[in-house]
DNA sequence: GTCAATTACGTTCTCCGTAAGGATG
DNA sequence: CATCCTTACGGAGAACGTAATTGAC
C-alpha cells in the first residue's frame, strides 16, 4: 500500500489541464513528451481515475480531472506557501530569538547588539528577558529562552556555557570616603567598611560572598534589590559597595566615585549559555554569533576605558 | 529550480519525528535504516534547513523541525483527505448524475431503473430533467445533464447517440369509434379520421407527420402540450390520436382503446445519448451501462404484452 | 563493548529521452 | 500527410540494501 504523490506530478497535471496539450505541457515542464505522458498515466493509476480524456486531436478534463484540478491546486498552493514560510524562516526574513540577560547586560551592552541584529534580520522577533541569574537559566530550562546571559550560578553543568568576558568589580563610594582618593583598590582595602549587600539570589551578592572571605568588612545589614538604591544608600553615607563595571552607569551620580579593583582575578565572568543538546534555531544561531562578536570585545575593552571617575553626567 | 517533495519524505519525516529513533521510524516506513537516513537528509537539503539533531545517541527535532513538524502533518492530512476524497468519487461513494429524458420515460421505465442504481450507489445524488426532446439535448448541450434518453431530433450530429429501443405507436381512440373493433391498423386505416395532435415542438408530434406523409388524414386543429389533454379530448369524441406505447399508462380509460400499428416500422426509436467528447464521469458511466442494460430489454419486450384492450383500471 | 547514525559501495530499479507506432482529421 | 499521443527500448541516475565506519555512553 504505497501512496506516493510528488509534487512534479501535481505540477504536471496543472500544466496539462491548462494547456490542454501534451507536447506544450511537457516542454513547459522541462522534459519530453514521452516522459511526460507517462507521468500524467502514472497520476491516473494513483488516483486511479482517468483524468484526461484524449484522442490524438483534443485532450479534455474527464469529470473527475475537473474534480482533481480543485484538489491539485490547493495542494501546490498549500505547499508552496509551507515552504516558502519555511524559507523564510531559514532566511531569517521571519523567526524569533529569546535572550535571558542580567539586568545589567539588558541595559547596557544588549541593546547596541539587538540593535545591529534587527536591522540585519528586521523580520526576526526578537524578545528579552532581564531577570537574575538563577531565573536566566529557569527560562532556558523552560525553552522559553533560546540564549542566556548571566554570571555562573547554580547548576550550569546541564548547560553549554562558554565565557564571553570578565566583568571587573569597582569599588563605588562617595567622594568624601576616606578610600575615594584611590586610584586601585585591594580587597584587603575594604576591612573596616560598611558593604551594602545586594539580594543574596543575585550573582553579583554570590560573587562578592566569595571575594570577601577572610576580609573583615562590616555588615551594614542593608540589602536591597536594586542598584538604583544601593546607589542612594551611598549617596546618603550608608556605606560602600562592590559592583561590577557592567552595573556602573547605575552609579553616575556627582557625588559618587566608582574604582577599579586591582586584582585582575577579582572580576565576575560573564557566560552564555545554551542549552547542551538542543539546537539552535537559525535565528538564534545568528544572535549568539553575533553577541559573541560583539560582546568578546566590548567587555575586556572595558578597561581601557577606566571610568574613574565620573563627570556629572 | 525543482522544489520536488514527495509524500514518502513527508511521511518519512513524520515517523522520525514520533520515533525519535532513526531504525525504528525506518522500518516503520518499510525501507532500510540507511536510505532512511539519506532520505531525511534529502529532506533537509530540500526545505533548507536542518530538522534533526543527532548524534548517535539522540534524535531530537530543531526549531526549524518543530516548525516543519506543523507543516508537515498539515500537508500529509490535506493530501490524504484531498485523495480520499477522490477514492469516493472512484468508487462512486459520491457523485452525481444528471439524466435528461422524455416526460413519457421519466414516468415510466427510468424510475425503476434509477432506483436500482441509487441501490446500489447510495451516495450518489442522481438529477433527472423531464424535458421535451430538443430540450433534452439542450440540457446535454449545456452540461447540465450527463446522459440524455429521448426520441430522434434536430442535430443529434453533434453528440454519440446508441438505439435503445424502438416504441411503437398505437391508435388511441374511444370504445364506439369505427377502427376501435380492429386488431391491428394500417397507416391507411387512418384517411378520414380526425386526428389531435401534439404540439410541434414534441418528438411525438414530429414522428406522426412524417408517418402521415400522404395519409388524407382530417387535421381536427387541435394541437395540445400534454398526452392527458389529449386523453380528454378523445373521451370527448373530438377525434383520435397516435402515440407511442410508452405513453400509453395516460390513456388507461374505460371509454378509451389503443390498438397497435401493424407495420412494424411505425416507431419511434428511444436513443440514449451522450456528449461526444467528454467522457462520462464514472458515476454517469455507471447510470449509462445500467440504463442500457435494464432499457434494452423492456422496450423491444414491449410488444411481447400488447395491451390491446384498457381494461378499467 | 554495544548501540545507533553515517558513509561506502554494489546492485536494482525507476525515470527519462530517442525513436517507432498508431490514430485522427 | 501532418499532427500528436502512446508504446518500445536502451541508458543514466537515483534509490535501496549490505556492510563497514564513526561516535557516544
Amino acid at each position: 500500500m504505497k501512496l506516493n504523490i510528488s509534487t512534479r506530478s501535481l505540477h504536471a497535471f496543472l500544466a496539462l489541464q491548462e494547456c490542454k496539450h501534451f507536447t506544450h505541457a511537457a516542454e513547459r515542464c522541462c522534459m519530453s513528451q514521452s516522459a511526460f505522458s507517462v507521468m500524467i498515466q502514472k497520476l491516473e493509476q494513483a488516483v486511479g481515475a482517468k483524468l484526461f480524456e484524449r484522442d490524438t486531436r483534443n485532450v479534455t478534463l474527464t469529470a473527475e480531472g475537473e474534480l482533481f484540478a480543485d484538489v491539485a491546486r490547493n495542494l501546490v498552493g498549500d505547499i508552496e506557501a509551507a515552504f516558502a514560510d519555511m524559507s523564510d524562516y531559514v532566511a531569517r526574513r521571519r523567526g524569533r530569538v529569546a535572550i535571558a540577560a542580567l539586568p545589567s547586560l539588558a541595559a547596557h551592552g544588549l541593546p547596541a547588539v539587538i540593535a545591529e541584529y534587527k536591522q540585519a534580520y528586521p523580520g526576526i522577533t526578537v524578545q528579552l528577558f532581564d531577570a537574575l541569574s538563577d531565573q536566566c537559566l529557569a527560562l532556558l530550562r523552560q525553552g522559553k529562552a533560546d540564549i542566556a546571559l548571566t554570571a555562573p550560578g547554580a547548576s550550569l553543568g546541564e548547560f553549554d556555557t562558554k565565557t564571553l568576558c570578565s566583568d571587573p568589580f569597582y569599588l563605588v563610594c562617595r567622594q568624601d570616603h576616606a578610600l575615594a582618593g584611590k586610584k586601585r583598590i585591594r580587597l584587603a582595602d575594604l576591612s573596616g567598611c560598611e558593604l551594602i549587600h545586594l539580594a543574596r539570589s543575585t550573582s553579583v551578592r554570590q560573587h562578592v560572598e566569595l571575594l570577601l572571605r577572610g576580609i573583615a568588612v562590616k555588615n551594614s545589614g542593608l540589602e536591597v534589590e536594586h542598584l538604583a538604591t544601593v546607589a542612594g544608600l551611598i549617596e546618603a553615607g550608608l556605606g560602600v559597595s562592590l559592583v561590577p563595571e557592567l552595573t556602573l552607569f547605575q552609579f553616575r551620580k556627582m557625588n559618587l566615585v566608582s574604582i577599579p579593583m586591582e586584582a585582575l582575578d577579582v572580576v565576575r565572568p560573564i557566560l552564555i549559555v545554551k542549552k547542551k543538546e538542543r539546537a539552535l534555531s537559525i535565528a538564534a544561531q545568528g544572535m549568539s554569533e553575533l553577541i559573541e562578536k560583539r560582546l568578546l570585545k566590548i567587555a575586556p575593552a572595558s578597561s581601557s576605558r577606566p571610568l574613574r571617575r565620573n563627570p556629572a553626567r
